[in-house]
DNA sequence: AACGATCTCAACCGCAACGAT
DNA sequence: AATCGTTGCGGTTGAGATCGT
């Protein structure tokens, strides 16, 4: 299978491998390792480039790669990653031990877009919710959806909440009430990280000089400025450079799960059971 | 049985990131 | 600082398989 070669300059062969290229490959790869893909090919006796040999080696001869159908677990988990990393097909392959980027871009774009695109189409919010109710997988992504847009939606109402503290003056119920309406989302991603390592780094790196703020620390919120300290100019500079450096830890948070999960250990994207069925709440509208 | 339409997935292409010089 | 070579990633392609008529 496979493209047709497009041209077939220098004599390098491309297009479908046969099981003697293989074998040669898997032969050469355990006993030298991968160490140089541009030199391997002549070192292997192969006519390919090392380009080619990468690709072919990593997403299909890998003594560790896993065959057969996705599980239902895999299927929702890319759903999940999905939700939350976009296309980072690499990123996603990452918490699929086994799985390859290319593998599941292919399910990706064979199977979960299709899926997405016909619950997408003619379909009002009501629709979707009953196709939802009926459809485990594309409940699974509806409540994923949620969770993420509560989480966007909890970064806008905290940067707000940091310029109103600022501009209107201190006033206790404007953190109390964010930290609150915060706290219905804890088993969100985002929360998981920044009680991880790299949450904790940017806390004590960033959020410098400020009295931690109980009802946030209670839910693992960073603490927000501490209202009426210093010049009204300076503590709106310092809040104009923690929300950056929040939507900085954001970045970096999702850059680094493949990191983290290495890290962690038990680390996972994905809260545990117990989490799930207290915050299970937030998904009623579905169950 | 024959044929066209659709689906699947291995492989290619182009580009960006990164390190070496 | 600029250039070059290498690697890895995401998007796309198209041959073969499968399905529908």
């Amino acid at each position: 299978m496979g493209r047709t070669p497009c041209c077939d300059s220098k004599g390098i062969k491309k297009g479908p491998w046969t099981p003697e290229e293989d074998k040669l490959l898997v032969d050469y790869v355990q006993a030298n390792g991968s160490g140089s893909w541009r030199l391997l090919p002549k070192l292997a006796g192969l006519n390919r480039c090392g380009k080619s040999c990468r690709l072919r080696w990593t997403n299909y001869l890998r003594p560790d790669i896993k065959r057969g159908p996705f599980t239902p677990e895999e299927h929702n988990s890319i759903l999940q990653l999905h939700a939350i990393v976009g296309n980072k097909w690499s990123m996603i392959a990452a918490q699929l031990p086994g799985r390859t980027d290319n593998e599941i871009k292919n399910y990706w774009n064979t199977h979960l877009k299709k899926q997405l695109r016909q619950e997408a189409l003619g379909e009002d919010a009501a629709a979707t919710r009953l196709a939802a109710a009926a459809c485990p997988a594309a409940r699974h992504m509806a409540q994923w959806e949620t969770a993420r847009l509560e989480a966007e939606a909890r970064l806008s109402i905290l940067s707000s909440s940091i310029t109103t503290t600022i501009t209107s003056g201190p006033t206790a119920s404007s953190s109390s009430s964010t930290v609150a309406g915060a706290e219905h989302a804890a088993p969100d991603i985002f929360l998981r990280l920044w009680n991880s390592e790299v949450g904790e780094s940017f806390r004590s790196s960033v959020v410098q000089g400020q009295g931690p703020d109980p009802a946030a620390s209670a839910v693992g919120l960073p603490a927000l400025p501490a209202p009426g300290d210093g010049s009204s100019a300076a503590t709106s500079t310092i809040a104009t450079e923690a929300a950056d450096e929040y939507q900085a830890f954001l970045d970096l948070a999702v850059e680094e799960f493949a990191l983290l999960h290495g890290r962690l250990g038990a680390f996972s994207v994905f809260p545990p059971a117990d989490v799930l069925a207290e915050a299970s709440c937030l998904f009623t509208p579905f169950e």
